[in-house]
DNA sequence: CCCTCGTGATTGCACGATCAACGACTTCGG
DNA sequence: CCGAAGTCGTTGATCGTGCAATCACGAGGG
């Protein structure tokens, strides 16, 4: 049937839906651009290589192989190699040859990437924690832990390339 | 004092605050993309460029000045500037002059703007339920609308430029 | 052994977003 | 009434990302 009134049917969202859903998108873009001019100031980095190193900081051997990183940054695989290219040039991460599988490819921690996260991460942190983490109680950062791991599961599907 | 180790102080975040913040990223990204495909498939359409009809639709006369849309949507002025380009090229909106003010310019839905906005509702809201809203209860919605309202006011200085 | 198919990573291209600079206009103070 | 300062919107340069195509390699079947 065709709707020609602003109210279509029971498909609109109500207030409260709209402001989930609405502040999701506005809080992320906020914080992230917050945060990005704030590390960008400080240390030369942006939030999303702030994120590499600390996955790679994180991981066994400081090294991740490139599809893996991709895949937990949520990031295409041609987007990844120019990151990491960024931050190889850098020199905050080496590129190193996987032995098992020739045609893979580690990224690897360096020693100043190590150092770089370590200076990073206190700005970091701290902005993370002023912006968003001391506005909730450690109940309600449960709840929003388990929302994301709720939402994540149905998304599996979205990260290829 | 320097810091050689690899903790640093108090400054580590906990397991559930790296969830809540990890998963805030990775959560965004994913059902953006997840969204976007869906709704570049079904009509054509961003998300981004929903948002920017769904607001003009609720607003007054249709119609929004450039810099409040901007602010709203969270979008440079200049981005701003070229993602009306592409809509008004496609005919889904129109720039007004505003009388009040010889240097300032409304975005106005038309009716074929409307139209879309109506056929694509359908599709973006049903995508929004299944992976978002749907995953929750009315009073986890209400506190993830009021985690926003507590996390938007101290960024209102990132809106900038 | 070879041939095909699937996967890991990189590259060319197109697109969308920001920043800085600009022109047009409003506002405010002499 | 005029000039300085600020605001609104646009434009040019640049950057980051995704898609599609490509190359190198691994895995499985004749």
């Amino acid at each position: 049937m065709a709707i020609t009134t602003s109210r279509p049917a029971g498909h609109q969202l109500d207030a409260r839906e709209l402001r989930a859903w609405r502040g999701l998108l506005r809080a992320h873009t906020a914080l992230v651009k917050a945060l990005d001019a704030e590390l960008e100031a400080a240390h030369g980095l942006q939030v999303s290589s702030y994120e590499v190193l600390g996955y790679l900081a994180d991981a066994e051997d400081q090294r991740m192989r490139m599809c893996d990183l991709a895949s937990t940054i949520l990031l295409s695989r041609s987007g990844l190699t120019r990151l990491v290219d960024r931050l190889a040039r850098d020199g905050l991460l080496e590129r190193v040859a996987c032995s098992d599988d020739a045609r893979g490819a580690f990224a690897k921690l360096t020693p100043a990437g190590r150092e770089k996260l370590q200076a990073a991460r206190e700005t970091h942190l701290a902005g993370v924690r002023a912006l968003f983490l001391d506005r909730f109680t450690p109940a309600e950062l449960d709840t929003l832990a388990q929302a994301w791991e709720r939402v994540l599961p149905g998304l599996g599907g979205c990260c290829k390339t």
